[in-house]
RNA sequence: GGACCUGUAGCUCAGUUGGAUAGAGCACUUGCCUCCUAAGCAAGGGGUCGCAGGUGAGUUUCUCUGCGAAUUCGAGUCCUGCCAGGUCCGCCA
C-alpha cells in the first residue's frame, strides 16, 4: 500500500524531477506524511539552494489524489495524505505477501542439565521462540529444537556431585541440582575438579557402564524440571536433541577430517586447522580419545539437513559462541556441504545483573521459575484488585498471562546485539513499555467492541487522533518485513508500544460508542486490536479476556 | 596482543536509506475517573549523541583487456584513529 502510494508520487513528481526515485521518499517522517529530498539532490547539481528549487516547483507539481497537500518546508517537500480517500485501504487486512515456504529450523534455549534456568537461558529461549514464530508467519515450516549438552564435562562434574552431596527432595529437582553444583564449585579446588571430572567423563562416553545411574539421574530430572518451566511459560520444541547421541558419529567426522588432511594430530589429541582462514585452531578430540561440544555439534548439523532435508537452519545462541560457529561453518564448509551457506548463528549478548554476567558456579543468578513466581503473585494482586468478583483460578489464569507477558516482553524489547542489563523489579512493572500495556490496550479495544454492532463503514470527518492511528496502520507491514529480515523481535515491541501509545490518545480523546463517526472509528479500534495481536502473536506472548 | 559487539537524559533503552528542532519508558513534580477498563491520559524539568578527525586532485570497494562505476548539501547514523565497557581466542559449553 504505501509502495503503491509513493509510486504515484514518483508519476506526479516526475516531470519536474526526472531523476526522482523511491529512496528520495521517507516514511515515516516527523514533517507531513511522507516528506522528500528531492530538491537537496537536484539543487546540488543545479547549483541552486533546495528551498529556492522546491519554491520553483512546488506550485508546477501535480499531486496525485491520494494526498491532499504538499508543503515546502526547509527544503523538503512534505505531502499530507488525504485520509479520506485512502482510509478504506488502509483498513483492509493485512495480507502476508511472499509466503517463502521454506522448512527451517531453529534451535534455540539449550540448558545445561545441571544448572536450573536463569534470566541468561531467558533471553535465548523467548528469542528463539519469537523468531521461530516472525519465520512461521511468512510461510515457512518451522521445526523448533532444543539441544541438550546431557555428555560433557558439566555433566561429568554433575555426577562428581551426586556422590558427594544427597539430594533432599526439598526443592524443584532442577533447582536442587544446581545448588550442589555451584557447592562443588565452592568446595573443592579447580584442579581436583577437573581431574575427577575427566575421569568421569571416559567412562560415561565410552558406555562402560561405571556412573551410569547417576548420569542418568542427573539429566533426566534436569530435563524434567526443565520441560515443567517451558509449561509455565508457554514454549513448545518439536523436537529434542541429545549430545550424548552424536558423539561417536562426531569422533567419525574428526577421523575424517585427520585423513583429509585438514586436521593434525598434537600430543596425541586431534587438532582442527582453521589458521589459514584467519580462525584459532581448536581440539576436537582429546588426548584421551573423548570429544568436545564442537565435534558432536558436527555431527547434529550434518544430521539435521540430511534426517529433516533442511532449506536453512539457524541458531539462537549467545554472542560467547560467535568463535565456535564460525569454526563449526568452516569446518563443515571444508567437508563440502553445500547447504551451510544457509546456516545462520543469530547471536545475543549476555544478560547482566548489577553490571556483571550470572554465574551457574558462583550461585550468582535469578532463577527463571522464582521470577515466574513473583511476576504471577504480582499479578494477582492487581488482577484481584481490579475484578474482585472473579474465582481464584480464572484470577491466576488472568495473572498468569500478564505475568508472563511482562517478563517476555521485558527481555525481548532490547536489540539483540546488545547486553541486557536485568533489573528484576522492572522486569515485574506493569506499566509504561511493558507487555501489559499492550495487553491492556487490546482488553480495551475488546470491551468496546464488544458492546458495538458492525455496520456499514462511513468515514466522515478525520480527526488528528483518527489519522495518527491511520498512518501507523500503513507502517505495520514495513515492521514486519524488517524483524523478519533482521530477526529481530525488539522491532516488533518498538512498534507495538508506539501504536499502543497513539491508541490510548484516541481512545481518552474520542469516544466511539454512540459517536458520529461510529462505524469508522469502530473500524480504527478492531484494526488497532488485529495488529496488536499479531505482534503479541509473534513475541510469544498471550492476551488474557479482561485485565 | 587479535577478532566480534556496545557507548544517546540520573537509570533502562528507541532512533528507518545519512534528512529538518535527537525520542520513549522508569524515577521526580502537578492535574484528570457521574464518561467505551486510570495497567490510562495531559503538563513540567532533564542531552557535549564516548573523544577527535574525515567524506571528489583524496580514500576504499566493485567491475573490466583498458575505459569505467559507487560514495558528499546534511553525520547519532558512513569511514579512520583514539578512549571506555563487554564477549571470545581452553583438551569448557
Amino acid at each position: 500500500m504505501l509502495q503503491k502510494l509513493i509510486q504515484k508520487l514518483i508519476k506526479g513528481l516526475k516531470k519536474e524531477f526526472p531523476e526522482i526515485e523511491k529512496e528520495n521518499f521517507q516514511f515515516p517522517s516527523r514533517f507531513g506524511d511522507i516528506s522528500c529530498n528531492i530538491c537537496f539532490v537536484e539543487g546540488k547539481k543545479k547549483g541552486i539552494t533546495p528551498k529556492e528549487l522546491a519554491l520553483k516547483k512546488i506550485k508546477k507539481i501535480e499531486i496525485p489524489s491520494e494526498f491532499e497537500k504538499v508543503e515546502e518546508r526547509n527544503g523538503y517537500l512534505n505531502f499530507y495524505f488525504n485520509y479520506k480517500k485512502i482510509g478504506k485501504e488502509i483498513l483492509k487486512n493485512f495480507k502476508n505477501k511472499e509466503k517463502t515456504k521454506k522448512r527451517i529450523m531453529v534451535e534455540f534455549s539449550n540448558p545445561n542439565p545441571c544448572k536450573a534456568m536463569h534470566i541468561g537461558h531467558a533471553r535465548t529461549t523467548f528469542l528463539g521462540d519469537s523468531i521461530s514464530r516472525i519465520l512461521k508467519f511468512q510461510g515457512n515450516e518451522i521445526i523448533r529444537a532444543n539441544y541438550y549438552n546431557d555428555m560433557g564435562k558439566q555433566v561429568a562434574k554433575m555426577v562428581f556431585a551426586m556422590q558427594k552431596y544427597k539430594i533432599e527432595n526439598k526443592k524443584k529437582i532442577d533447582h536442587e541440582l544446581a545448588d550442589i553444583y555451584a557447592k562443588l564449585h565452592k568446595e573443592i579446588d579447580e584442579e581436583t575438579l577437573n581431574k575427577k571430572s575427566q575421569e568421569i567423563l571416559y567412562e560415561l562416553e565410552n558406555k562402560t557402564g561405571k556412573f551410569e545411574s547417576e548420569w542418568k539421574f542427573v539429566v533426566q530430572n534436569a530435563i524434567k524440571g526443565f520441560e515443567e518451566t517451558y509449561k509455565n511459560l508457554g514454549i513448545k520444541f518439536d523436537v529434542c536433541f541429545y549430545e550424548n547421541e552424536f558423539k561417536e558419529e562426531g569422533k567419525k567426522i574428526a577421523l575424517k577430517l585427520l585423513k583429509k588432511g585438514f586436521a593434525f594430530k598434537h600430543e596425541n589429541s586431534i587438532v582442527i586447522n582453521l589458521e589459514k582462514y584467519g580462525i584459532p585452531n581448536t581440539v576436537l578430540v582429546r588426548s584421551d580419545g573423548t570429544t568436545l561440544y564442537l565435534t558432536s555439534d558436527l555431527a547434529l548439523t550434518i544430521y539435521k539437513f540430511e534426517k529433516f532435508n533442511l532449506a536453512s537452519s539457524i541458531w539462537v545462541v549467545g554472542s560467547e559462541q560467535n568463535l565456535h560457529f564460525r569454526q563449526l561453518f568452516k569446518i563443515l564448509e571444508l567437508l563440502g556441504y553445500k547447504w551451510i551457506t544457509n546456516c545462520k548463528h543469530i547471536s545475543y549478548g549476555i544478560v547482566t545483573l548489577r553490571g556483571s554476567k550470572m554465574s551457574s558456579r558462583s550461585g550468582e543468578y535469578i532463577l527463571i521459575d522464582d521470577l515466574i513466581d513473583e511476576v504471577v503473585e504480582k499479578g494477582i494482586e492487581e488482577v484481584k484488585k481490579r475484578n474482585p468478583d472473579l474465582s481464584e483460578r480464572e484470577i491466576k489464569k488472568i495473572a498468569k498471562k500478564i505475568g508472563i507477558g511482562a517478563l517476555k516482553y521485558d527481555i525481548l524489547k532490547t536489540d539483540r546485539d546488545r547486553n541486557e542489563e536485568f533489573n528484576p523489579n522492572k522486569a515485574i512493572k506493569f506499566e509504561g513499555n511493558t507487555g501489559p500495556y499492550i495487553q491492556y490496550t487490546v482488553v480495551r479495544c475488546n470491551s468496546i467492541l464488544k458492546n458495538i454492532k458492525e455496520k456499514d463503514l462511513e468515514i466522515g470527518k478525520i480527526n488528528k487522533f483518527e489519522k495518527e492511528l491511520l498512518k501507523k496502520f500503513l507502517e505495520f507491514p514495513i515492521v514486519i518485513e524488517k524483524s523478519r529480515e533482521k530477526l529481530k523481535p525488539n522491532l516488533i515491541c518498538n512498534y507495538a508500544f508506539e501504536l499502543a501509545t497513539i491508541f490510548s490518545k484516541f481512545y481518552e480523546n474520542c469516544k466511539v460508542i454512540g459517536s458520529e463517526n461510529e462505524s469508522f472509528r469502530a473500524k480504527l479500534v478492531k484494526k488497532t486490536k488485529e495488529i496488536l495481536e499479531i505482534c503479541l502473536y509473534l513475541l510469544g506472548i498471550e492476551i488474557p479476556e479482561k485485565m
